[in-house]
DNA sequence: GCCAACGTTGGC
DNA sequence: GCCAACGTTGGC
């Protein structure tokens, strides 16, 4: 079993939205990123615990946890026109990009801010508290899940 | 294969 | 809204 982290900006699908999905689960579409790619086709794998962490908004940081119901499949956001995801260079033998569904587990009392995270030494390598990181989806060690969750 | 230009992310 | 950091693109 593995731990992980996984972006999303509130305004777009929040861990308010998970809880309303039917069954709290939901694909997770939209990475077009290819390390993160490679995460969610090759290293994510159903029951692995997730923290979802909201960015881009007034308070960033980890709102809650959820865990992995399904292995990477294909995203089939990437083979639709209509979708701001639409890949238009990749195809249905060969899918360029991945997903996983997750389900709800918990909405933390309070939000660990970003801002709380990077004072932790525990935390210290996480590339999440390091300048300039844009993974949206990224691994978390056991030492860092366990620091993080008994903050809660 | 290099690298400048460009677009995106995401904290502030 | 700004802008630093970074990934991707495309000309050469």
């Amino acid at each position: 079993m593995a731990y992980w982290l996984f972006k999303s900006e509130p305004e777009t699908f929040g861990i308010d939205h998970l809880i309303a999905m039917s069954d709290q689960t939901e694909h997770w579409d939209g990475v077009r990123n290819y390390q993160a790619r490679n995460m969610l086709r090759d290293n994510i794998k159903k029951g692995d615990k997730v923290f979802f962490y909201h960015s881009n908004c007034k308070c960033p940081g980890i709102v809650g946890s959820a865990r992995v119901v399904k292995n990477g499949y294909p995203d089939f956001t990437q083979f639709d026109p209509e979708s701001n995801y639409y890949d238009p260079k990749s195809n249905a033998d060969n899918p360029r990009w991945f997903m996983v569904d997750i389900k709800f587990t918990k909405k933390f009392k309070q939000v660990i801010s970003l801002e709380q995270l990077k004072t932790m030494p525990a935390l210290a390598d996480m590339a999440l508290v390091r300048k300039g990181n844009r993974l949206s989806v990224m691994p978390v060690k056991e030492d860092e899940w366990q620091a993080i969750i008994d903050l809660v």
